[in-house]
DNA sequence: CGCCGCTTTATTGGATCCAATACAGGCGAG
DNA sequence: CTCGCCTGTATTGGATCCAATAAAGCGGCG
């Protein structure tokens, strides 16, 4: 059936793509025509995209003479991730203060139990960076979820588009699988760690320890090895 | 000279007003035929208006029938407030980490010397609540400007357009000065209090003390009784 | 020789038109 | 009588065209 792929989306993951591997560096000028032209769409999604991704902080506009990426150093990384931090540091202490419920200590549990057995092995395959990419994000995801307040949502969307900062983009070196596990293992653990504390009620540390956890993130100096080029 | 104020501005605030003051109430649909007409323009700039208040997380897409005022209760205000309190709270300990520099230090004392202008007489007049409004706002912006962590600001920007939310929406009882000094004049005492707790180096205790300024928003209970009607 | 203003031109923002699409209502069959 | 399909229609998304605007280049003047 080869879905056509609606063009609007088309050219907003087409254009994030090129910002995000380089493609279009900062500096470069963004401007619709020649977009438009060289994605072979209207000027219509063009512009639409580029509104949306000036929304995301992934452009900025340059006056009246277009787009251009807006610069994303260590520093910018650093802050998107100490954002995520706080807030779902927050969603921690919410999720604390009202009381897991019956259910959402289930659905915890479930997806912990996920975690449990890609590391019970002691090692890793190749498939389990996938799963514990999709593990990790369940996670993240339940806890926001849970805390009630669609503002931390909200909020987190725009760090997630910025590379590094979002949960779903632990810096996964698909080669160093050995390597890779003391990191995931370590961050596996401190899931557990916030559960416990969350299902214990204390709001205190469940915050301080899901704050620490993004932080992990950023001591991870590996992540920004891409940025030096 | 009256300036025509470009459409699509128009627009967007025409919108947000509507929506702020209800005229259009969660549950209306909001088509882009019907509010092109109505404002007198033609259905593009209604269109990115409309992008653009889904993306500020005011409206909801309705299926591909159009938008609709997303639902605000009260326990999402406060929940957006509760974001706003741990981004400023991360913002104070930011600064405070770092180390005031001494311009920042000037400025601060600044705006802070103006609170202590308006405050001084014991009572309000009139023109103080505008007084405290633009110094407020200073206060708020300098320390989120001070923090050096624009993810911040970027995060900021989606609660600062829910009612209430901002740190621009105190809310004023404009019949009430007499009470209001009462608020006003402890909010002023606690940025004062951050202040110095940045000066001195006590990164917790600031970070601590403007997540208890902000939340002082959430406990004064005059801000819901606009949406009691 | 440098600076100011004008003109030219490139580029965005808006309006109108057209196509794709999804919802709704009615009609028919079981 | 109810469920499912089919057709009609309303509504959004995209393309093209036009106008307003601001940046840049050029020429004249001091």
């Amino acid at each position: 059936m080869e879905k056509p792929a609606k063009p609007g989306q088309q050219v907003l993951v087409a254009l994030r793509r090129m910002i995000a591997d380089g493609t279009i560096q900062p500096g470069d000028r963004i401007a619709e025509i020649p977009t438009a032209e060289a994605l072979g769409v209207s000027r219509m999604p063009v512009r639409t995209a580029l509104r949306a991704l000036e929304h995301e902080g992934l452009v900025v506009k340059l006056g009246a003479r277009g787009y251009t990426p807006s610069a994303v150093d260590a520093a910018a990384i650093t802050g998107a991730i100490e954002v995520r931090g706080v807030l779902e540091g927050l969603a921690a202490r919410r999720v604390t203060e009202r009381g897991l419920t019956a259910d959402e200590a289930t659905r915890f549990g479930a997806i912990l139990a996920e975690g449990d057995a890609l590391f019970a092995k002691g090692h890793l395959v190749d498939g389990d960076l996938d799963g514990f990419y999709r593990y990790n994000l369940a996670f993240h995801d339940l806890l926001i979820a849970a805390s009630g307040n669609p503002s931390i949502a909200l909020a987190l969307a725009r760090n997630n588009h910025l590379p590094f900062a979002s949960a779903a983009a632990l810096a996964l070196d698909w080669e160093d699988l050995e390597g890779e596990y003391v990191h995931l293992s370590a961050a596996h653990r401190e899931h557990h760690a916030v559960f416990d504390a969350m299902r214990s009620g204390d709001a205190d540390k469940a915050e301080r320890l899901m704050r620490g956890h993004a932080g992990a993130a950023v001591a991870n100096r590996k992540a920004f090895r891409m940025l030096a080029g």
